[in-house]
DNA sequence: ACTTACCGTAAGTCATGTCTTACGAACAAG
DNA sequence: CTTGTTCGTAAGACATGACTTACGGTAAGT
């Protein structure tokens, strides 16, 4: 739910490539695993901490569970990124202004 | 200068400190590392990975190097992370139409 | 009821990365 | 030219985390 989270879950290189499978549409767990190079409790345990992350979201769907792409991490995420982006405008132009006084 | 060196580069917490420091303004590294609980090589070795994602920039200012944030770097995320937010919008909406249609 | 499929968790191994201290280079001042 | 800052890099210790195999639990099918 934090960025902080946010961003420690998606640094992994791995757990990335779950997540960005992701995109595609919800899919069960053993459908990711089927597509990357490391087995299936291993796809478990990214999972969990991307949904602890609030990045995704599951669903039970028979005796396999349903993954899916939840927007409050990522918006989250995108809220520090903007703010963090607006300020760091202003603070280069600033600079630049600076630099231009003092040549 | 890739997204994938961004958010590797911001997943560590103190890492994530010292870039968040450099919000206030440009800082020589001595001055960054006075205010965090490492030594100041650590925080060198932090800027340099900084440097290399394309988050910070740095001058040489006398003996001492200023660091400053790098629009770049955060310009390759917000792209990634923009592009990734309306996707999944996107598959978010079609997924709860798709459900209102199955109740 | 029994079997099969699908999944999460625990325990252990192993690699990656972060920190420290020690050292050397570049520049300013005296 | 010597001294004092400021900084980057190298080497090594140490913690963190990612992966595997093994196990148990739940639901569907026969």
């Amino acid at each position: 739910m934090s960025y902080e989270q946010a961003l420690t879950a998606l640094a992994d290189p791995t757990r990335r490539a779950v997540f960005e499978r992701l995109r595609a549409g919800p899919q069960p767990v053993g459908e990711l695993a089927r597509h990357l190079p490391i087995s299936r409790p291993a796809v478990s345990q990214h999972l969990k901490v991307l949904k602890d992350a609030g990045l995704v979201t599951d669903h039970a769907e028979g005796t396999r569970r349903i993954y899916h792409i939840d927007p409050h991490g990522l918006g989250a995420l995108r809220r520090w990124l903007d703010q963090f982006w607006d300020t760091a405008l202003d603070a280069f132009a600033a600079e630049a202004e600076r630099t231009a006084d003092n040549p």
